[in-house]
DNA sequence: ACCTGAACACCGTTCAAGT
DNA sequence: ACCTGAACACCGTTCAAGT
């Protein structure tokens, strides 16, 4: 019988988990299946497509937010489990860009996010902005550390340090992670609490400086 | 006499600003400048280390740091700096963003950055998490940003709606940046001042949940 | 309906050979 | 020292033609 999308779809995952976005290209996923580059066109419109397909099944193993969870620590479970999804895959921030370029909805991790978020935060405004800088957070702090680790790939030449030096740096990178998570949730929570005293309370940024000076 | 280092840079620069890095190829800035794309490679190691060049370039309108403002106030203002001249070139954000991954100690302004984050949270592991997450929420809302802007122009067949359009949607932009902004300077201001009453203080995170459910 | 073959219009990078 | 010509090993996408 004959080719299928979602044979398609999970081809391309492998290949992906494997050995990153960087070397997903129709003509190897066309190899990989056996069939010629444009057998695939056949079952999908476009390569930004398919990435979009590539990122739901990535994120497809987690699991449903956390109502039983007070709502400071369901936020932060959902951000953590995200995180871990991503960066579990080589090039993984990239593939999420992606599709959050292409198609931002589809994502559906994100839309629970700012569900619980929003336990948390109650004006949509504010809540969309909690969920906007945890969500760059969470990509900009994994694609940083997945830079760092292929540019360590590249100096091949020094020692072959084996794992230990791997999962420290991966500790680290899980620890400033946390550390920046740390800053916005405290930050949703002094915008939810009025200030009592006057030193931590809102704040309104206020100047658009031109570029040129 | 003969091509120079600073005006393949130049010449890049210009193809950038017009039409963003999608556009930027080696064989493309070699024909503008009238050369083979070969002879460029005497000039410049790689296609990446002239990114580098040309993200230097781009955000060296950014003016020194204002210590004559209040600490909050002077970070804002560098975030805000930033963001508008990563927001002014297309692709902006992923001109910074491979910059950032080949060479993150070249970009002077996340020096800058650090510094008046410093004046605010003076532990470095905390002040170091701020800045991450205030350059994390940079690029990733300027890049939200600038793919809206592709999507649409992609979607050119409904009507041409002129400025109005673009002007609307980009101070939607600068809103949303900058409710985010605000999110992160709270939580900053939290971190620093230890909370008087229980509601407003550190938090945390505790779990790392397995992928797999 | 589903796929092949072949093309179109590109890439980044290298390198002998020329001047 | 600086550049050309030509190659190597690729891209995404389209589409007539085949089965």
């Amino acid at each position: 019988m004959s080719l299928t999308r979602s044979q398609v779809v999970d081809v391309a995952v492998d290949l992906v988990r494997r050995y990153g976005l960087a070397d997903l290209s129709m003509r190897r996923l066309a190899r990989e299946l056996g069939v010629a580059p444009g057998a695939i066109y056949w079952h999908v419109d476009s390569k930004q497509t398919l990435i979009v397909e590539v990122a739901d099944v990535l994120l497809g193993a987690i699991g449903d937010s956390r109502p039983d969870l007070p709502p400071v620590e369901a936020v932060a479970w959902l951000a953590s489990a995200l995180r871990d999804a991503v960066a579990g895959v080589p090039d993984g921030a990239d593939v999420i860009g992606v599709a959050c370029a292409v198609d931002p909805e589809s994502i559906r991790p994100l839309r629970e996010l700012s569900r619980a978020v929003g336990r948390l935060v109650t004006a949509p405004a504010e809540r969309d902005a909690v969920v906007e800088v945890i969500v760059h957070h969470v990509l900009g702090s994994v694609a940083a550390e997945q830079n760092r680790r292929s540019a360590r790939a590249l100096d091949a030449s020094d020692q072959d340090a084996a794992d230990p030096g791997r999962a420290a740096s991966a500790s680290v990178a899980v620890k400033s992670f946390e550390a920046g998570l740390a800053v916005i949730l405290a930050g949703a929570v002094a915008l939810t609490a009025p200030s009592t005293d006057g030193s931590a309370g809102r704040f309104r940024p206020r100047p658009a400086p031109s570029p040129e000076g």
